[in-house]
RNA sequence: CGCGGAGUGGAGCAGUCUGGUAGCUCGUCGGGCUCAUAACCCGAAGGUCAUAGGUUCAAAUCCUGUCUCCGCAA
């Protein structure tokens, strides 16, 4: 029986938390997560999906606000004498006294290639990037950013319309098995952590606004590749008669026209001219209303 | 009580300020035409205007409560 604490914070994690708990190798000690936050319309204190399982199953939650800097949660971590750390997704940065706990190592689950996109958001990235094939990597924690030695690692093909929901899902699917498999082979010696190539080092950074605007002048295959990767959150939009649009599905399609221009009303939808080639908007969503065909939003807009 | 938008035939919207016959762009169904890359012409069906009260001779429209959906922000 292995012992772990399980650090995580939002859904992505949930199902590999869930399988640990399950898994008759390795025994759940407690679950760290983030603080309770107000989120949503109206500001509601809402718990992270992760402490929501944990309080089900009746497992010791921990919500630092920062762990490095909460000895008392430390040292609860330390009487608890775990095997391992298996952090996904925790959103917190920890410090060598927190990663010289654990008998063994901190195990973190990194969604990409590595050393490709290390940072905060490797799983939308490879998709704006229009990459065709991404992954997960299970990696010994260290104190700089995703810099730890790999474990194991799987492939994922990104297929041409994927969207970042499909590939998260996909994601929360195929982790279990690996973290699981990591920690099992660590005490059987049985892997070695590599070293990561330092060649193709790059880092994921957090999205800004400013991107997710859809700029017209850049080639459709471009902005059809941000639509899918920020799918459905937040979600690329572009301002039409002072409304913010969102653009939640697209396809790339021949023609040429202005950029930004709405150059023919199909059936299929709307398709603006773009710096190269056309992008054909299917499905959009108003600020304010719901999710619609462009087709249908389009009928309300012309005169 | 964080700020804000919206609920009108099957879909997307206008009409609400300034109360007085339910309108537009589509879809559906029927008929006609056909060269038409959003086909075109003619016709029809389909709505207790989210819901409950109130004001009024008269309410989609004004007032009050309730429900639902959504954008920002976090």
């Amino acid at each position: 029986m292995i012992n772990i604490v399980f650090f995580g914070t939002p859904a992505i994690a949930l199902k590999s938390l869930k399988y640990l708990y399950n898994s008759d190798k390795i025994n759940v000690l407690a679950v760290v997560t983030q603080p309770d936050k107000p989120a949503g319309r109206g500001h509601k204190l809402t718990m992270s999906p992760i402490k929501q399982f944990a309080l089900e199953k009746g497992l010791p939650v921990f919500q630092p606000k920062s762990i490095r800097k909460e000895p008392d949660i430390q040292e609860e971590l330390k009487n608890l004498k775990p095997d391992f750390f298996v952090t996904f997704a925790f959103g917190q940065i920890l410090s060598q006294e927190v990663l010289d706990i654990p008998k063994y190592e901190t195990i973190n689950l990194h969604a990409s290639l590595l050393p490709k996109y290390r940072g905060a958001n490797p799983i939308q990235r490879a998709i704006i990037n229009g990459d065709k094939e991404t992954g997960i990597c299970t990696m010994i924690t260290e104190l700089g950013l995703d810099c730890g030695d790999v474990c194991l690692r799987e492939v994922i093909q990104i297929p041409d319309n994927m969207t970042c929901v499909d590939l998260f899902e996909e994601i929360s699917e195929k982790s279990p098995e690996l973290i699981e498999k990591t920690l099992t082979g660590l005490i059987d010696k049985t892997i070695t952590p590599q070293k990561q190539c330092e060649n193709g080092v790059c880092t994921a950074n957090k999205l800004t606004k400013e991107e997710t605007l859809i700029d017209w002048s850049r080639p459709a295959r471009e902005i059809h590749n941000l639509v899918r990767g920020i799918y459905k959150f937040p979600s690329a939009y572009f301002i039409h008669n002072d409304k913010i649009i969102k653009v939640l599905e697209t396809r790339v399609v021949k023609g040429s026209g202005a950029c930004g221009e709405f150059v023919r009303f199909s059936k299929e939808g709307i398709e603006v001219g773009c710096g190269k080639d056309c992008i054909l908007l299917v499905k959009v969503k108003p600020e304010g209303k719901g999710e619609m065909f462009a087709r249908d939003w389009a009928n309300g807009i012309k005169k």
